[in-house]
DNA sequence: CATTCCTCCGAATCTTTTTCGTGGAATGAT
DNA sequence: ATCATTCCACGAAAAAGATTCGGAGGAATG
């Protein structure tokens, strides 16, 4: 799909603020309500803007402690791989999983009360699964996300 | 801040759909939409509930690759620390930074053109500062994020 | 030039958001 | 037990916003 200067403008205002609403939008682009809404519709039908999800206060949700846990398989088979990928997004404690290439086979996000708990999901959740070989946790002090995904097209 | 039930689900749903209007939100969780936008209020003022961003896709914006950067600084000394953290930030490459404990001092999650632009990436943005001792870079296969933050008050 | 194709705009309509006053249930003191 | 007090939730009304639609302007094409 085809995105002009005014579509990033659009899509870095939405990953900053995703509650725009459509008037400020336009406004804030120089186009009227009518055709920043055509544009934004167009954007979503296409699969380029795909949703947005609200931040919450990890605290506010009880959790202290933050930690990447990279783990080994033991085999790498495409079987193998699956069934840790499906258990690990099945964890309520797991932010995000990533399947990477290199010393580990994947890196977890954990978000957990305490350190008595992250001990607790280690031993239950990875470390006695079968077909993880060994993992190395790293407690998280600090964390930040940008807002925007780079742009290599424009 | 003393959430019940209802912030619960209100949290919930948000975090899964950042574009929720307040009057779904209202019907989901069984509220009339004046006291649901009360709520909604409240957990904006309190700062539980700190704001949406939309989600755009990476291909559409010419991210070919992604990768884990684990950083090793030569010393851990709170200066050299926060320059790092600043300057990843300022990497438009940049999607996230950790700074953990642990083997490595941070794990930086990129997004880059192709493998091209990561090798460049990493020669020119993270070995060549005087901060960083060593880095290991992983190529990240596959990766897929939870919607919601567990929540361990309720 | 005439035509076509785009994209934008503004007005009208329809929906949603937001405000505000009322009432019921729980709490606590007398 | 009774009376304040407080806390929410509700519904109606007013304000603001979203969405639709017909048509104008402008660039490329033949």
């Amino acid at each position: 799909m085809e995105l002009d200067r005014i579509d990033c403008d659009i899509l870095n205002l939405l990953q900053k603020d995703g509650r725009l609403s459509n008037k400020e939008l336009a406004s804030a682009v120089g186009l009227a309500p009518s055709s920043c809404l055509a544009r934004v519709q167009r954007l979503r039908s296409g699969g380029v803007l795909r949703g947005a999800h609200a931040e919450v206060d990890p605290a506010a949700m009880g959790v202290g402690l933050q930690a990447l846990i990279a783990v080994q398989l033991r085999q790498h088979s495409r079987a193998q791989v699956k069934a840790f990928w499906k258990h690990a997004l099945g964890l309520p404690e797991v932010l995000a999983v990533f399947h990477v290439a290199g010393t580990h086979d994947f890196q977890v996000h954990v978000a957990v009360r305490d350190a008595h708990h992250l001990r607790d999901l280690a031993m239950d959740a990875f470390t006695t699964r079968s077909e993880v070989a060994h993992i190395q946790t790293s407690l998280i002090f600090e964390w930040a996300k940008s807002a925007l995904m780079p742009n290599y097209r424009a």
